[in-house]
DNA sequence: GTTAGCACTCACATCTGACGAGTGCTATTT
DNA sequence: AAATAGCACTCGTCAGATGTGAGTGCTAAC
C-alpha cells in the first residue's frame, strides 16, 4: 500500500513507533516534541498525530493517554521507515562461535542457533530444522549388517539421505536384500519421500502383497525405511517472553504459551515463508495465529549442503525491535547455511 | 520422622490438605467442621488445628485467614494419609493408547508418554529418556558401506546399540576398519562409555597418535562414533502450570519458566531418582530447586528391553492432586516399561 | 473434653477526591 | 495558511478513608 505522507508525517511516526517499541508505554505529543529535538510545539505534533490516528496508523486507549502505532504503522515502520542497525562485532562472534562450539550433528548446532538467536534478541529464538518429505526420492539401498538387522538408506534428488538401522524378524540374505531394493528403485523414481511412503502403505495391504511373500516382506522393510521422523523444531527463550510488559498479566500468557504448545502450529507458520528468500516479517494477525494479538515472527531461511530448507527466526511482541533483530536474524541464517554446508 | 498424632487430628489434617488442595484456598475451621460432617463444632477444630500448626503442620498467612498446610504437612500426607485412587480404566486406556499410536521409534513412544502424563495430571509431563553413556562399553564395530561412508555400531553391555553414520575425509579399506576395531575392543574393556571418550580424546593428543598416522585416523572415527548426543528430555504441558492460581502472577511464572528452561538442571534433578525403584516424592525444597518454591515432582523409573533405565513424572505444584497423579505415575512407568521391551 | 460466645485482627473491596498527563479546540501569531 | 499558545475538559491512577466479613484466640459455661 503506497502511503503519501510528508516526510514530516513520517518522521513523527517513526518517533511514536521508535519510543513505544522503547518504553511500552502510550505516547505523547509533547514526548515526540521534546525527546526528538523538532522544531515543533506539540501543539503542532498534535495535530499531525491526529492525522495519523485518522488514517489508521494510531490509537489511543483512552482519551487522554498518549497514542500507540497500529499494525498498520509496524508494517508501514517496517517497509520504509526503519534504520536497520549493523550487526555488531560482538553479536558476529556470539553467533559463530555458539554455532561452531555445538560440535558436529546439526541437531546440535540449530539448537545452539536457537538459543543464540533468544539471547541476542532478548525474545523467543525459533529453529526449524529441514525436513526431506517433500524431496523427490532418488535411491534407497538395503544393507545386511548382522543377523536380523539391515541397515537402510535413503536418498533424495537433493542428496540428502537418512540412513537407518532396522531389526527384522528374520534373517535376509544379502541377494534378497539387493532385489528388494531394485525393485523399489523402479517403482518409485520420480515421487516424493512423501509420496513413496503412501504407496507403499497401500501395497501393503493390497491383493498381490497378501499372496506374495517375498513382496509383503520387503513392503515392511522398506516402510520402516522411509519412515520420517516429525520435523525437528527449537525453541529457545520462552521465559524471556514474560519479560515483555505487555504480556505480564496472566491470561494473555497462558494463551500464548498454549499455542506455542502445539509445536504442529509453529511449523505450519514457518513453513508457509519456506517458498521466499530473505528475511520475512509477520506482523500481528498477519502471523495468523488466532491467539496471535500482539505477536510479530521474523523469519528467514537456512540451506544445508544437500540443498534442503529449514527455517530459523524470532518470535517477539509486536512492538518488538525490528531495527536490531531483522538484520541478526537475517545474519545469523547466512552463517548457519554457511556453516552447514562446509560439513 | 514418627508422628504422634490422634486419630482425630489426622483426620482433621488429612482434611485441610485436601481442602487446600482443592481449592487453593487457607481453608478455616469452620469449613473442616462443615465440610466434612464431622460431629465437631468449629471451636474443637480450632484448638486442634492450633496444636498442628504448633507442631509445624500447618501455618496461616496472616491472623484472620485460615491455614495451609506445610511442607512437612505434605510430607506426612503423602507418606501415611494419602488414599491413592486408582486409575481408571478409561485412564489406562488413555496411556496405553497414546503409547503405541506413536509408533515405533523410542523417542516417539516417550515423547507421546509425556503428553499423556501431562493430559491425566493436569500439571506438567516430563520424561528423560534412557542414556547409557554410564554403561560399560562391550564393543564397538566399523562398517564400510561406501565411498568414504563407515557405519559405526556400539554396543553397551546391557545389549543397548548406537549406530552412526560417519563421513570421513579419506576413504577406508574394510580390513583396516577392523583391525580400529579390535583395537579398540581390546583397550577399552570395562570402561563406561564415558570413560571410553575421555581416554580416546586423550590419546589423540598423545605424543604417539602424533607420529602414528593410522592410530590418529582410527581416534578421529572412534571419537565420532562413541559421542553421544545429549540426553533426550521431553517436557510436555508447560502451559498448564499457569492454571495454578498460586503461579498466576508473572513473577513468580517466571522464575519457574526460566529454571525449566535450564534442561539440565531437570535431567540432574530426575538422575537423582534413577537408582531407587517404585514412585519417588519430591515436595518443595525437596527438589532443591533453587527456584522451587511451592514445585513437586512425582517420578518413577523405566526399564528398556536392554534394560538401560530412564525416567518419567509429573512436576507440579506441592499443592498437588497426590492421591489420582501417584498411581498415574506409577501405571504409566510400568506400560512404558512393558511397551519398551516388547520392542 | 467440648462448645458457645465474643472481642479482635486484618485482608479486601469500595469509595472518594486530588492530581496530572494528554487531548481538542480556538484565538493568535508569523 | 501554517504554526503555536492558551485553556477547558477528559479520564486513568494513586492515596487515603471506610466498611465488611472471614477467621482467629480466649474464656466461661456445659
Amino acid at each position: 500500500m503506497v502511503m503519501e505522507l510528508s516526510a514530516r508525517s513520517r518522521q513523527i511516526l517513526e518517533a511514536i513507533v521508535e519510543d513505544y517499541i522503547a518504553t511500552a508505554e502510550p505516547v505523547g505529543s509533547s514526548a515526540v516534541a521534546r525527546r526528538h529535538a523538532m522544531t515543533l510545539s506539540s501543539a503542532t505534533v498534535r495535530n499531525v498525530m491526529a492525522n495519523l490516528e485518522e488514517m489508521g496508523l494510531l490509537t489511543s486507549p483512552h482519551t487522554s493517554a498518549g497514542r500507540i502505532p497500529t499494525e498498520k504503522a509496524y508494517r508501514f515502520y517496517v517497509d520504509s521507515l526503519v534504520a536497520l542497525r549493523q550487526v555488531s562485532r560482538d553479536e558476529k562472534r556470539q553467533i559463530v562461535s555458539h554455532c561452531r562450539q555445538a560440535g558436529i550433528g546439526m541437531s546440535g548446532i540449530l539448537k545452539e542457533t536457537s538459543r543464540t538467536l533468544s539471547q541476542l534478541s532478548n525474545y523467543m529464538g525459533i529453529v526449524v530444522a529441514p525436513s526431506f518429505t517433500a524431496d523427490v526420492f532418488r535411491h534407497i539401498e538395503f544393507i545386511r549388517i548382522g543377523h536380523c538387522k539391515i541397515l537402510a538408506i535413503l536418498v533424495s534428488s537433493k542428496g540428502a539421505l537418512q540412513n537407518r538401522l532396522i531389526d527384522t524378524d528374520d534373517d535376509y540374505a544379502s541377494e534378497e536384500l539387493i532385489r528388494m531394493g531394485n525393485y523399489l528403485n523402479e517403482r518409485m523414481q520420480g515421487l516424493t519421500i512423501t509420496q513413496v511412503r503412501e504407496l507403499i502403505l497401500e501395497e501393503m495391504t493390497s491383493e498381490k502383497a497378501r499372496y506374495d511373500q517375498l513382496l509383503s516382506r520387503a513392503l515392511k522393510i522398506s516402510e520402516q525405511a522411509v519412515r520420517v521422523e516429525g520435523d525437528e523444531i527449537f525453541v529457545e527463550g520462552q521465559a524471556r517472553i514474560l519479560d515483555q510488559p505487555e504480556f505480564s498479566d496472566a491470561g494473555r500468557m497462558k494463551e500464548i504459551y498454549q499455542a506455542f504448545e502445539q509445536k504442529g502450529l509453529l511449523v505450519q507458520l514457518l513453513s508457509r515463508c519456506m517458498t521466499a528468500e530473505g528475511v520475512q516479517i509477520y506482523i500481528g494477525s498477519e502471523t495468523s495465529l488466532s491467539q496471535s494479538a500482539g505477536i510479530s515472527l521474523i523469519t528467514s531461511r537456512f540451506v544445508t549442503s544437500s540443498n534442503t530448507i529449514g527455517m530459523l527466526g524470532v518470535i517477539g511482541p509486536t512492538r518488538m525491535g525490528y531495527s536490531s533483530v531483522i538484520p541478526i536474524v537475517d545474519y545469523t541464517a547466512r552463517m548457519v547455511s554457511k556453516l552447514l554446508s562446509e560439513v
